[in-house]
DNA sequence: CTCGGTTGCTTGTCCGGACGAGCGGCGAGG
DNA sequence: CCTCGCCGCTCGTCCGGACAAGCAACCGAG
């Protein structure tokens, strides 16, 4: 009789308080049964329910209060994050019509303020579309200085298959740590309006990626048609 | 001799481990001492050292791996929470040139959608536009429904000193939960535009607000010119 | 040299017991 | 009637011990 991979018994404790939850047995506002009656129930000591029980408090399913009792709070709302397009942007994969340029050129003022570069310092420019049907939904431009770029494919106009984070992870080892986005409405520039077939407003959002210790790795700049895309964010205010 | 309100042990074997890591005693990396060397050094049982490690490695201060050891993660980044463009309006207050219109007025379209009731329904508009300087830098309307308004200012042309949500808390009790937001670029209405003397892309932001039950409170629109409004956010993608 | 078992260190989980402290009801005394 | 102290219930914290399981290094057999 070997349970493989039985879960640890508070997890088990955890999760049939939880169903008693979502079941409404144990509804919001009600005190649950005490740690007493818990070990008795379950048949396990009180470390184990105290600890399922915490866990639970910090989950946000139910509150403890010394001395009265723990009371069922309900089911806690996933945070629901919102979309982060300049890390979705480095994680799609390309295809050979989606690729419109790869260049080395010298890096304009604002990206090589961006990538703390001086202005003009050559810069490997990746620009790149992606489609809805036969529509361009968006443009995509990545800037590489070159020593992030040296020894990879970025600089070259080949398709990557796996998109430019695993690229990096693989070829050089390098490890995103976090994502700082600008996010403002403007005007396509005269290039991206061509590729969109439309001068309407668009979502510009400028990114850099960082590593660990907050140097930027490359820099990122999008340009989303406004009729097409919609950032839906949801957030807790209590 | 009464320590009054001593910090539990767990707590204070925690505080100096923090204290460690701050000051580099033990580097981000490295292994920490095993269980049994902190119970030995701190006089406690384990159980109580377990508890403070735990409690570390759900706040991001280190990693545990079964069998290995417990390993320095360095000091856990605050995840700097973005802007909140919707529910910063609700906070604001109001003066006398700010108010641009209240009117009762059929709901449009997208708003009555967002407001779950049928196009046409009469609803009150409160219009405001904020400056930065002389500069109109951005213009807001909110949309509540008749028995939301009822009873309160919202419905009047006089400013509300301590900004919508202050003022529906107090008079009718309601206490916002939740926002929604839906963000987009898009060509400023007419009427945005002369208020804001610019036809330039503007972002605009369409937010509900919802109470605990995820009925939605009321609605508002924003047109923030692009020129001005930079949403600045930054997340960790480790 | 290579392979596989053994051994020792580490964390993961669990138990049963213990004491303290917050809270609320109840009854005795004013 | 009101007040105050006692008591029982609850959670908060802590201990020492126990066994399982992951991992790495060592060591002997082949």
């Amino acid at each position: 009789m070997s349970m493989d991979f039985a879960p640890p018994k508070y997890a088990q404790v955890m999760t049939a308080i939880q169903q008693r939850i979502r079941d409404g047995e144990y509804a919001p506002g009600t005190m649950l049964p005490s740690e007493t009656q818990l070990v008795r129930e379950f048949g396990v000591g009180r470390t184990t329910v105290v600890r399922a029980l915490q866990t639970l408090a910090m989950q946000g399913w139910i509150e403890r209060e010394h001395g009265r009792g723990s009371f069922v709070k309900g089911r806690p709302e996933a945070p629901a994050d919102r979309v982060r397009p300049g890390l979705t942007a480095t994680e799609h994969g390309e295809t050979a019509e989606s690729i419109v340029s790869v260049e080395r050129v010298p890096a304009p003022r604002h990206i090589a303020h961006l990538l703390g570069v001086d202005e003009r310092t050559p810069v490997i420019a990746r620009q790149r579309l992606t489609k809805q049907g036969e529509r361009v939904s968006a443009v995509e431009t990545f800037w590489f200085p070159l020593e992030v770029a040296l020894g990879t494919d970025l600089d070259k106009p080949d398709p990557l298959r796996h998109g430019v984070r695993q690229h990096l992870q693989a070829v050089k080892h390098l490890r995103f740590d976090h994502v700082t986005e600008r996010l403002a409405a403007r005007k396509p520039t005269k290039e991206e309006a061509d590729i969109l077939g439309s001068t309407s407003p668009v979502l510009g959002v400028l990114a850099t990626v960082h590593d660990a210790a907050g140097s930027v790795l490359f820099a990122l700049s999008l340009a989303l048609p406004g009729e097409l895309h919609e950032l839906e964010d949801v957030y807790s205010v209590r």
